[in-house]
DNA sequence: TAGATTGTTAATCGATTAACAATC
DNA sequence: TAGATTGTTAATCGATTAACAATC
C-alpha cells in the first residue's frame, strides 16, 4: 500500500463531509459529481480515491457508504484517540466544549494549565495543573496535544509534551517549533490565516 | 510585479515572526540563517523574498528591519481592516477577545448573532443582531467575515455575508462554500486537522 | 450493444532544489 | 583580494490535468 500524499489526506474530510450532506437516497455517485461539488478536476479525485480500498464501478460510480467507509479507515476515525489541550485560555477553553472532533474519532478529554485559577479537576473536562502532563498523559493514553498557550512559552511547552511522549501536536501559537524526528506539528496560526485572506 | 503565489504569501506570517524574535542586536540576516531556522531551503527563501522590494546584499545578506518592513508591506498591515464574526458561539466568542489580529493591522470590531440573547450593542465589541449584517457591513467598513455558525446554515450565512459585499471569507464550519467569481474563501476545519494529524 | 464512468499512462504545470555567475 | 552570500538560470520533483483503453 502506497503512502498517501499528505495533500490528498488533507482533502479527505472534505470529501465525507460531502458524502455525510447526500442523504441515503444516494446510493451511488461519480467522481465528476464530487469533483464538481467540491470545485475539484474529476481525475484528482479519482486519483485521490484510488490510496482507499474502495473501488468504484465503470458507468455506475462509486457506493457512496462504502466510499465513506473507506476514507473513514484511512482517516483511522474508527480508532479511538484521546486529545488533551494545553493552556485554556479562551481559544483552549472554547476547544473543550467543541463537539466536532468526535466524528474523527478524537476525544478531546481535559486541559491542563499553569494557572491555578482555572484548574477543576472534577469537572466534565477536567482541568489539571500544568505539571501533571506525564500523569495526564499517561492516565488518559493522550496521543494528540493541542498547544494554546502563549507565544513566548509555546516552544518549552512543545518540549514538555514530546518529553511526555505525545508525537502529534496541533499548536495555535504563532512559533516554528523544533521538534525531534517522529513528532509531527500542524500549524494553526488564525491571524496569519486572515492576514494572507486579506492580502490575496 | 509579478502575483505573488499563494503558497509564498503563506509562508510571509512565519518569516515575520521569526524576524520579529530577533532583537534589535540583530541587523542583518542571511537566507541561510532565515531557512534554518524555520526548516526551510535557502534557495527557496531567497525566491520568497524576492518577491518583496526588499533586495540584499550578498555577503551581508538582508537588513532585518527593512525585511519586516517589506514583508508587511505585501501582507498590507499597514492597512487597516475591519473584520466581523458571524455566530457568536464559544469559537466566536474566543475569536472576539483574541488580540493578535492587530499586528497584521485586522481589527475584529464586532460581532453578529441570531441568538437575541447573546446580543450586546454596548460591549467592548459589540455584538448585533444578524439581521443587521449589511447595516453593520456599512457603519464599520468589514472587510473580511469570519464564519463561525453551526455547519447547517454555513452557506446561507455565507450568500447574505456575500450579498453584504464582502469579499473575503474565513470559515470555521466545515462545508464548502460556493462563491460567486471574486470572493475568497479560507478554511479552518479544526477538526479536520486533528484528524489529519492523527492519521499522518 | 452503446455509452457513461472508471483506472491508468502520458503530458503539463508549478514548486522546490541545484548550480553558478555576480558582487559586496 | 578572497570568500560568503545574493539573485538567477537550469534541473528536478511532485501534483494536477489530459488522453484513452477497459468495463460495467
Amino acid at each position: 500500500m502506497k503512502k498517501i500524499p499528505l495533500i490528498t489526506l488533507e482533502r479527505y474530510p472534505d470529501y465525507c463531509n460531502y458524502l455525510l450532506t447526500l442523504g441515503e437516497e444516494c446510493e451511488r455517485i461519480s467522481s465528476g459529481a464530487i469533483a464538481k461539488a467540491l470545485g475539484l478536476g474529476e481525475v484528482l479525485v479519482r486519483k485521490d480515491l484510488a490510496y482507499t480500498d474502495c473501488v468504484g464501478k465503470p458507468r455506475l460510480g462509486y457506493n457512496r457508504v462504502e466510499l465513506i467507509g473507506a476514507l473513514r479507515s484511512v482517516l483511522k476515525c474508527d480508532v479511538h484517540k484521546n486529545a488533551a489541550v494545553i493552556g485554556v485560555g479562551k481559544i483552549g477553553h472554547a476547544l473543550l466544549s467543541y463537539e466536532r472532533f468526535e466524528k474523527y474519532g478524537i476525544t478531546l478529554v481535559c486541559g491542563l494549565d499553569e494557572n491555578p485559577d482555572v484548574l477543576d479537576e472534577n469537572a466534565a473536562k477536567p482541568i489539571y495543573d500544568a505539571k501533571k502532563l506525564n500523569d495526564v498523559v499517561k492516565k488518559y493514553d493522550i496521543e494528540l496535544a493541542v498547544i494554546c498557550v502563549p507565544d513566548f512559552c509555546a516552544q518549552t511547552v512543545c518540549d514538555e509534551i514530546v518529553a511526555s511522549g505525545v508525537k502529534r501536536i496541533l499548536t495555535f501559537a504563532p512559533t516554528n517549533l523544533k521538534v525531534p524526528d517522529g513528532v509531527i506539528v500542524r500549524y494553526m496560526d488564525l491571524a496569519a490565516n486572515l492576514a494572507v485572506l486579506a492580502s490575496c
